[in-house]
DNA sequence: TTTATAATGATAGTGACTTTCATTAAATAG
DNA sequence: CTATTTAATGAAAGTCACTATCATTATAAA
């Protein structure tokens, strides 16, 4: 009954789950590589990964929420949280990001890179992931206004996420398709922009 | 040939089909609110406009298109691009914002909330307005750049557009909202603090 | 081993959206 | 005003994401 994940004892139903999925994961973004996203069915990932249509909805809700995984957010925000106090919350953010992003190894990054590209070039993916930002907003604000001592649903907490976000979503919507190699300059760069008040 | 549309003789043919543009909107619209959203099929929508499914897929490319249709964008830009050049480009948001929206009548305003609320509270729709905010960005960062006399893709206007958006989505997206005045004061103030440089 | 529980697959939906094609109505040519 | 071209429509059948049901099988617990 206990709400935990069991770490030591996994048990071999949770292991079977845990490659079913997996699997249905890796041949989801095989076939979503060679032939593209909508020119694959659910059958056919169903097929690649040996098990019927119905299993496969009992592991992802949508279609969409094979590609839309993603294990960033919560280690965002725990650097976050973990940045000296002095520092004003952009400046904070600013340096969590670089942080988060400074750690991965090449090969993670060009894994990020291929999915997000995948996302952006998928109107229905980049709409979740926008919508599912939205929800990011609230989790920020809530560790925002704790940081300065307001409240989350103030306007000035509000809009300094929403800025936050906006900037960074620019940097990627525009040119993450473009070039990976200056991916994390461009987004710090973008936060440094918003730190300086955005002069124009 | 001409790519204009005639004003003066709009012809039979177009008139028809205006008419049953609107009828189809019209009792779509009804119909949502009446039945909600999910509840309400395309078959039934075209039944009550007396039209056949395939026709409505005719004039509305999906389902979500019915509700989505919005001319304020344009004139956003043609406000945006008349404020006088001396103001800065936040502050030429923020006037455009309050002046488009001033202009509107009550009943106008009435109507542009039920469908706001419509749109925030079903998810499809509000993925779509989301996505539809990444082409308004690159518009207005081709507006802004003009502006200021720098180039659309470079990194200060892109965080700045991104930035303006990103504070006003976060009021949209804020669940507090009780009325479209409000709404109005909380957009100005958002712009407000990021006219002020985001002090926190 | 027996019993409860959870995972699976098969089957048959629903509903949004597409495609095709024959029919009708409107615009245009003569 | 009639003939011809062109566009709008409806009917019908199909695709695909997704849901619900239920019998079967595999795992866990007693």
């Amino acid at each position: 009954m206990s709400s935990q994940a069991e770490r030591p004892a996994p048990g071999l139903r949770e292991r079977k789950k845990a490659k079913t999925r997996a699997a249905i994961q890796r041949h989801a973004l095989r076939l979503f590589r060679e032939q593209g996203y909508d020119a694959t069915t659910v059958e056919q990932i169903a097929g690649a990964a040996e098990i019927s249509p119905s299993t496969f909805f009992r592991y992802f809700p949508t279609k969409e929420d094979v590609v839309l995984y993603d294990a960033f957010d919560p280690l965002l925000f725990a650097t976050f949280a973990a940045q000296p106090a002095e520092l004003s919350p952009i400046q904070a953010i600013r340096r969590s990001v670089h942080t988060v992003f400074g750690k991965l190894t090449a090969e993670e990054l060009r894994e990020q890179w291929e999915r997000a590209v995948l996302v952006l070039s998928v109107p229905e993916l980049r709409m979740r992931m926008l919508d599912a930002t939205v929800t990011v907003s609230q989790q920020l604000a809530a560790l925002v206004a704790e940081r300065v001592g307001r409240r989350a649903d103030e306007i000035a907490v509000q809009a300094l996420v929403g800025a936050v976000l906006g900037a960074l979503i620019a940097v990627v919507a525009t040119d993450a398709v473009r070039s990976m190699e200056d991916y994390l300059a461009r987004m710090d760069a973008s936060l440094a922009c918003l730190e300086a008040g955005l002069p124009l």
